[in-house]
This record gives C-alpha cells, sequence and structure tokens, in this order.
DNA sequence: CAATCCCTTACAGATTTCCGTAAGGGATTG
DNA sequence: CAATCCCTTACGGAAATCTGTAAGGGATTG
C-alpha cells in the first residue's frame, strides 16, 4: 500500500475524515493534509527534492477563496502543477462535482487515476478508489456513468456559470477578465453578450434582471 | 455538556470528521449520524417518544438529491420537522452558504441556536459553538457578519413594487411611467434610482441584478 | 476546392444603470 | 422664526447593457 499520502481539501472536517479512514482502513503511514493549494504544492515540491516524494495525492477541486493572494486556487491548477514536478505520482480528486463533462477531461488532460464523487458513502469509495489505483487501475464512483454524457440541457456549464456571476452582482467585463485569467474560452465581452442575449431569446426574458430572476425561480440557478 | 447529540450531514467523509472532533474533545457519549433528512427525522422521533430525546441536532441545509423519494430533502424540512416534535432541542446548523441574508432566517424563523459556516476551520468552530449552545447563548460563524442583514429592514410595499417589476425586466423609465399613470406618488425615475440604490446599501448588493438575486433566494420576491 | 454554416470577436451607437450634486418643499424642533 | 432633517425631483457624467453589423477562422459538405 501507499506509504506517502497528500490530502488537500479546504473543509477541516472532511478533512479529518478522510485522515482518519486512511489511518485506520489502510495503515499509511504518512499522511499530510493541506488547506491550501498552495501549501499543499510546497509540501509536495519539498518531499520531491528531498528524494521522499508523496505517492498519491488525493484533492479537491473547488477551494473557497481567501483574502490572502494564492497562485493557486484550484485542484485542477494543483494537479497541473504536481504533474510538472512528479509524473508519476497518483492522483485521486474527491469532489462534489457530478457533471460527466467536467469530469472527463480530468482524466485525458490531467491523467487523474481516480474519482470520486463526494456523497454519502465517497468514504468508503475512497478507500476503494486507493486499492484500485494502487494496483495501478483506475477508479471512477459508479453512480455517475461517464458514457452518457451528452445530457441536453437548455443551459450548458458555460451559460450557468455566466449567469451565476452576473447574479453575484460581477459585470459582463469582470466576468471577461476572470475567464480569461482563468483560461477559458471564449471569454470576450462580445460573446457573453452574444451568449446571455440568446438565452434571453430561450427564456422568453425582456433583459438580464428578467432573465436572472425567472431563472432562480425555476431553480435553475 | 451534551450527552445526547444527532447529527444530518449527507457527506460520509465530513460526517466522520465532526463525530470524531464531537467524540474526542467533547466527550459525548451518544452520537448518532444519519445521511438522510428522513432517516435523520425518524431517529429523533423514536428517541423522543422512548422518553430519551436528543438534545442537541446538528444539521446541513442541502442535502444531494436522490432516486428515492424523500419527503424531507433540506435541512430547513428536517428542522421544522423537528421543531414540530421537540422545541426544545438545540439546533445548530453546519452549512457552506455564507449569505447572511439567507442565514438570517433560521435563526428568526427557524429558531436555530447556532451557525457554522463550512470552510477551512469550521471544525474548530463547531466545537466551539457546541460549547455556546450548551451554555444557552447563541454562536455565528465571526467571518460572515451578520450585521448587514441584521437591520433587518423590511421593504416597504413601495419598494416590494418596483422590484418586481424591474425582476420583470421593467426599466425604471417604464416603471415611473407606469406609477404616474396609476397616480402613485413618488413616481420620478430619480427618486426610483434613490431606492433601488439604498436597498443595494441594506442587503449588501453589487447591482440590481444581485439585488433581485438576493431578494429572491431569501423568498422576498 | 469552393460554398456554407457556425462560433468568436471587435466595434459602434442607443439606451439604461449607477452615483453624485443640488434645489425645493414639508415636518419637526429649539 | 430659523435651523434642521428628510424626502422628492432634476440633472449630468461615467459605466454598463443591449443590439446590430461585420470580419475572420474552423468545420462540414457537396
Amino acid at each position: 500500500m501507499f506509504k506517502k499520502v497528500l490530502i488537500a481539501e479546504d473543509f477541516q472536517d472532511t478533512n479529518k475524515g478522510i485522515v482518519d479512514a486512511l489511518e485506520t482502513r489502510l495503515q499509511i503511514e504518512t499522511i499530510q493534509e493541506e488547506l491550501y493549494c498552495d501549501t499543499a504544492f510546497n509540501r509536495f515540491k519539498l518531499a520531491y527534492d528531498k528524494g521522499e516524494p508523496f505517492e498519491l495525492l488525493i484533492t479537491d477541486l473547488s477551494f473557497k477563496e481567501t483574502h490572502v493572494k494564492r497562485r493557486l486556487t484550484s485542484g485542477k491548477e494543483l494537479i497541473d502543477a504536481v504533474r510538472g514536478v512528479d509524473e508519476n505520482c497518483k492522483v485521486i480528486v474527491n469532489s462534489m462535482i457530478d457533471d460527466p463533462g467536467e469530469i472527463n477531461p480530468l482524466f485525458t488532460d490531467q491523467k487523474i487515476n481516480g474519482y470520486v464523487c463526494k456523497g454519502r458513502y465517497s468514504l468508503n469509495e475512497l478507500v476503494n478508489a486507493i486499492h484500485e489505483v494502487y494496483q495501478n487501475r483506475t477508479y471512477v464512483s459508479p453512480n455517475l456513468n461517464l458514457n452518457a454524457a451528452n445530457a441536453v440541457h437548455e443551459m450548458d456549464k458555460y451559460d450557468l456559470m455566466i449567469l451565476k456571476d452576473l447574479a453575484e452582482g460581477y459585470t459582463k467585463k469582470e466576468i471577461s477578465a476572470r475567464l480569461k485569467k482563468q483560461n477559458i474560452s471564449p471569454n470576450s465581452e462580445s460573446t457573453i453578450d452574444k451568449k446571455v442575449s440568446r438565452l434571453f431569446d430561450e427564456f422568453g426574458a425582456k433583459n438580464t434582471h428578467h432573465l436572472i430572476a425567472k431563472l432562480i425561480k425555476q431553480g435553475k440557478l
């Protein structure tokens, strides 16, 4: 079994649950937990340089923003950074996200080894995932089937992201800037304009106020 | 200290972390965890009827939907149900939500005793919260200031009327015209501007999009 | 290969929002 | 009565929204 495992997860209580399970059910010797992507990466790099690398990284995808400016702010970035240091380290993602469309790229692009969808029995799942990954197999939460990734939504993930930001008071200019910073494309103000305008037609809204109100009332936001 | 505590939280790993903390740091004798609102309520009711009631309920607000149809699907509903059985049981909510506008009603309407915002150090907070609540005080995560929403400045009919129109996509010019036609005063565009701006401050909204979204989510629109 | 479609982007103009300043009127108070 | 406060209203400027036009690129098709 793995001897050195690093956990990045910003919910302290969740974190504690994972550590406990790993200790008691897998007898892993060294378990380090970090609450921030940055510190997690630093610890990873340090251990690698010392010649005592971590063998497995368990990370969430989303980390709450803090007042402190951080270089790494998402699990995705952390994985990229880690991959840049050590190609061979196993990675298991443990997140709430259950959209196959978002998870698939993690395997194809980020080369992760396992995905556990946070939920009622995720702790058991995580233990299974670690077993599988240790034996060089991949693991995916059984309750989500990555095959049926193409459910026809009226609003795709991109639209939803924009609408959520708008509903939180961000301007299209700010949203455009954010998308650029996160290397998400398309990201021009013009395209955002177009996307939202199309939603006006689809949902029969007069303007953004109206659209936001409708979507929230429909539970889609 | 409390002797019987019930935890409702659908993330098994989070759950585990809480249980662990409660056991080791508070020496609570009986800790029951449930992953569903329904089963949590059943357990609560059963214990109450037996004359061995729970003294404290710790619950999340949102629970993932499942294929199984459930009578209770949110923490709010669970709290209501519990309150219907035992008025005296303490309730602490442990959730990701950090919008004071959503949290305040929990105290005023649901009569909860504590609120802990899930985050990096929420486990420590939860322990503090339990201490406070045990001594008949209320607890609120310090990082979110309920003051912004604490002066629950009731929106009057006039504000409500304007906001509803805005949410339906009317411009302030149109609203002003309508008010004039209906002989409702004040009715100038300028006054409408001012009224809405004041609501930005009161509800901590960045702009109209934000304000509408907040109010609808709070059920005030 | 050319025609076509679709998506992204830039840009421009009209409208709307947002925010500050300021004037006027009514009510209250010392 | 004067001073003050609050509410309404007008106005102006900066920023944002909304809409239309147009150019360019990639993918598809015949």
